[in-house]
DNA sequence: TTTTGAGTTGTTCGA
DNA sequence: GTCGAACAACTCAAA
């Protein structure tokens, strides 16, 4: 109850209340006495849509809708290219999204006090929202996030302080806390990015640009699915629409429950499940193995991790998918398959990661790490022994995916020739 | 207007 | 062991 928290120290508190956005608005309005409400802009097309009616229904009944920008650095409409229209690779788009970062309003201050009720309005206690799950599977989490705006400034200031120096080479390796880890906190809002810009300045620090850049992906993502909103659940490149992915239960819950025998892949899987968050390096490398090794649909993979993902973000997660699957913007080329062993030895190169996530491969040396079928049985001591074998072959299934993804790519062309 | 070059995140194969 | 080529096709902007 971070927010409520805030809220009192300010000489108030939250109300809490569940029904239809707009009529329980409008009875709460009424009974405060209030004439306008503020809100931020969501950008996700379905919540954009029903906040557009909330903010007609309330004005047509007379009380100000008050609309902010502060969810992204920049609204997706005011980026457009030389022709008018949206960008569709990250770069250009980026450069141009750069150039107007100067201009942006500074973030102000939250207010000091907020003048309390005469007659405080009911507030359903929190219980009553039931937002917890039946099965307490969350148990993880709460050792790894805190969840507010007092945690997200201290995970902010704190890696400006300390992580910013070494985010370049430290980024891309999953046994490290090389990241910012901000990405819960921006997608709830508990910070926002022009907060995040602020915090960054003067822009001298070594990784600075690197990490405004991600901020830029953010940005693009919400970009892409402003201008193309079916891409939650359709490929961008129209002619991946029709691929004929495989579809495997059993092989699909090996991948969800971390049991494919590729250590890296089910480091980060048992990360994912057990803290609600995954290294971004490894999610690239676990989607790629799904999408490609596997061969089955991103949508699959992009549902479990939506599920899954404490800073799940439609717009976020649909883009890291289909550039995984190859299918959407500026998307990784077909051909472009990792393999989780040469991935593994690149990125875990002394096995933090694997060891921290699969205690039960600790005991093997570095050498054998990442692929543990292939270690001298006079290794394999007898908690490793049950390590489950492979699941695919790595050279029969990436030949396997690019000949599907030929195959396809070429009936598509005698399909619809290029103009 | 047309041409040209670059573009987040790789792997494999053969010289 | 190292290195370059091949693996395609398309977007975008600068020249």
């Amino acid at each position: 109850m971070a927010l409520d928290a805030s809220l009192e120290r300010c000489g108030n508190a939250l109300i809490l209340r569940r029904g239809p956005p707009a009529s329980t608005l409008l009875q709460l309005a009424r009974a405060t006495g209030a004439k306008a409400v503020h809100w931020n802009r969501l950008h996700e097309p379905a919540l954009a849509a029903r906040d557009e009616r909330l903010a007609s229904e309330l004005a047509a009944s007379g009380i100000e809708p008050i609309i902010h920008d502060s969810a992204l650095l920049c609204p997706p409409g005011a980026i457009r290219n030389a022709a008018g229209g949206p960008f569709r690779v990250f770069t250009p788009f980026w450069r141009r999204l750069r150039t107007r970062l100067a201009e942006l309003p500074a973030a102000l201050p939250a207010p000091r006090r907020l003048p309390a009720l005469d007659r405080a309005p009911m507030s359903l206690p929190l219980d009553k929202l039931q937002l917890l799950p039946a099965v307490r599977w969350d148990a993880g989490l709460a050792q790894r996030w805190q969840p507010g705006e007092a945690g997200a400034r201290r995970r902010l200031v704190r890696f400006v302080a300390a992580g910013l120096a070494h985010y370049v080479d430290a980024r891309e390796r999953p046994g490290e806390p090389g990241t910012s880890s901000l990405s819960p906190h921006l997608h709830f809002g508990e910070v926002s990015p022009r907060q995040v810009y602020a915090a960054l300045q003067p822009l001298s620090a070594a990784g600075s640009e690197a990490f405004l850049r991600q901020l830029g992906w953010r940005e693009f993502a919400a970009h892409l699915l402003h201008h193309f909103p079916h891409t939650a659940s359709e490929p961008l490149d129209a002619r991946y629409a029709g691929f004929d992915w495989r579809d495997d239960r059993d092989e699909l819950a090996a991948w969800q429950q971390g049991r494919t025998g590729f250590p890296i892949i089910d480091a980060g899987m048992h990360e994912l499940w057990h803290t609600g968050w995954m290294h971004n390096r490894v999610r690239m490398i676990t989607a790629s193995f799904l999408t490609r090794n596997l061969l089955m649909d991103w949508r699959a993979g992009a549902r479990w991790f939506h599920d899954t993902l404490v800073d799940a973000d439609l717009a976020n997660n649909t883009l890291g998918w289909q550039w995984a699957a190859g299918c959407g913007a500026d998307a990784a080329p077909w051909f472009r398959i990792f393999n989780p062993v040469l991935q593994g030895r690149k990125f875990d190169p002394t096995g933090r990661y694997v060891r921290r996530w699969l205690p039960e491969l600790a005991g093997l040396p570095d050498r054998w790490l990442h692929e543990p079928w292939a270690a001298p049985a006079r290794l394999l001591r007898r908690d490793t022994g049950r390590w489950p074998p492979p699941l695919v072959d790595l050279a029969a299934s990436r030949a396997r995916a690019l000949a599907g993804f030929r195959h396809h790519l070429a009936a598509q062309r005698l399909r619809s020739p290029p103009a």
